[in-house]
DNA sequence: TCTGGGGTCCTAGGACCC
DNA sequence: TCTGGGGTCCTAGGACCC
């Protein structure tokens, strides 16, 4: 029996969750940032034809954005969590098959469907998401989830496909693949396109009649499944229920390099917070914990110094990993450098209620349980970050905060942020 | 002057064991 | 002169994804 699997992209993600708040923004040029207003993460359509790429720091286009008037956004992660929580849940409504790939794409089994037009389907999909969400999408949809990717790629490109495109049937297949540079096909990234197109290999169609055993002594394991994929058949089926993660890791860029142990200390023991947060989220502890200091890496002779620590018993305790991290980084620092960026990672991940104890235990467990579910609840209800270790510095002293400068609202997740209406003398609403 | 963050999987090589 | 072989585990590094 033949699979179909849909591809449901959402078009310029970041971007398009400010334009449902801000309908100034539509047809303009507009960008978001990642943090500190470091690069161009997500661009309009606008934005893209001024020749704005993927991941270029802003102060490479500085000129660009005066000149054509090109709206400035950072990243504001709560909305966009937020607007993909709800596209998401309209996913739902057309199956309960759905692999939430990342936060603006999910696959869906269309097994069920096979009878009706999928490309009615399809748009019919997209329709309701735009609909319900504001956020605009394109569907792929094909035997397999590397041809639905492809079908998504061609559907975003296309005007006369309108956002949709059905390959489940081989019929356009070749033409389709075709007019898919290889470098554009998943899995296949700068290197290996790189690679292929030395050999000759130039587009979608090309990569899936190339040779087994070249590809795979070149890309390995990962290659064979992808040529399968392309030959439609399943590498990778839908995964309904995400397994568990492996790691977590928070990690941040400083606005300006630093120097002084203090601040460092602060930096991770704010790191740890939130990382300890998300352990405690999701129920686990971690076993092991790394920390790690980089020098800038722009510059030459990056340094990076890492050190990683066994917990004596899985933790997600703050406190308790605070002081852990705080003794790895003592270790690690060295005087009188400049530092650039530092992070904490947490491995080993296990079901907090399958911890191994430990005879020399110096934590009161029970006692650390209750005071973690306080500090969580009252964040929650109040506010994140609002209840916090002293460690993490107050006011002027906490120089490694990441600078959002030009950050939309959190229209969705925080009353005082709420959109705010107002009608003038002629009756024309405005937005606030 | 100014350059993001958080993940996954695979592979090769070394340590170690029998 | 001539130095086993195979399995497992761990780690670092490299590729990829969004």
């Amino acid at each position: 029996m033949s699979s179909v699997f849909a591809l449901v992209d959402c078009n310029n993600f970041y971007v398009s969750c400010e334009r449902v708040f801000n309908p100034r923004l539509v047809d303009r040029p507009v960008i978001v940032l990642s943090n500190n207003d470091g690069c161009a993460v997500a661009r309009s359509n606008e934005a893209k034809a001024l020749g704005i790429k993927m991941a270029v720091p802003a102060f490479q286009i500085r000129d660009i954005i005066r000149k054509n008037k090109v709206q400035v956004f950072s990243s504001n992660y709560a909305l966009y969590g937020d607007m993909s929580q709800r596209v998401m849940q309209t996913l739902l409504q057309f199956t309960p098959n759905l692999e939430i790939y990342s936060i603006d794409e999910a696959f869906l089994d269309l097994n069920g469907c096979k009878r009706i037009n999928l490309t009615d389907y399809g748009r019919d999909i997209k329709n309701t998401v735009e609909k319900w969400t504001g956020i605009p999408v394109s569907v792929g949809i094909a035997g397999t989830k590397t041809l639905a990717k492809i079908a998504g790629c061609l559907a975003k490109k296309s005007n006369r496909a309108a956002g949709v495109l059905d390959l489940s049937s081989t019929k356009y297949m070749d033409q389709a693949l075709a007019a898919v540079a290889v470098g554009e096909v998943w899995g296949v990234g700068r290197q290996y396109a790189q690679f292929l197109k030395a050999n000759g290999i130039e587009n979608a169609l090309q990569l899936r009649e190339a040779d087994d055993s070249f590809i795979r002594k070149k890309m390995g394991v990962v290659g064979l499944r992808l040529l399968g994929e392309l030959r439609g058949e399943i590498s990778y089926p839908l995964e309904l229920s995400p397994p568990r993660r492996k790691s977590i890791m928070v990690s941040r860029t400083f606005k300006r390099p630093i120097v002084l142990l203090e601040e460092l200390l602060a930096a991770v023991a704010a790191y740890v917070s939130s990382g300890a947060e998300k352990l405690r989220r999701e129920n686990v502890v971690a076993g092991v914990m790394m920390v790690y200091l980089m020098t800038d890496r722009f510059k030459d002779e990056t340094c990076y110094y890492s050190r990683t620590l066994k917990l004596p018993v899985a933790s997600h305790d703050t406190a308790e990993l605070i002081r852990y991290a705080h003794k790895a980084l003592r270790e690690i620092y060295e005087k009188g450098r400049s530092y650039k960026k530092a992070g904490v990672l947490f491995n080993d991940l296990g079901s907090e209620t399958m911890v191994q104890a430990n005879f020399l235990d110096t934590v009161d467990r029970p006692r650390s349980k209750k005071l973690m579910q306080a500090l969580d609840l009252i964040n929650e209800a109040v506010g994140r970050g609002v209840i916090a270790y002293g460690a993490l510095g107050t006011g002027q002293r906490q120089s490694w905060k990441t600078a959002f400068n030009q950050r939309s609202r959190s229209y969705t997740t925080a009353w005082a942020e709420l959109l705010e209406v107002s009608c003038d003398e002629a009756g024309g609403a405005n937005l606030y």
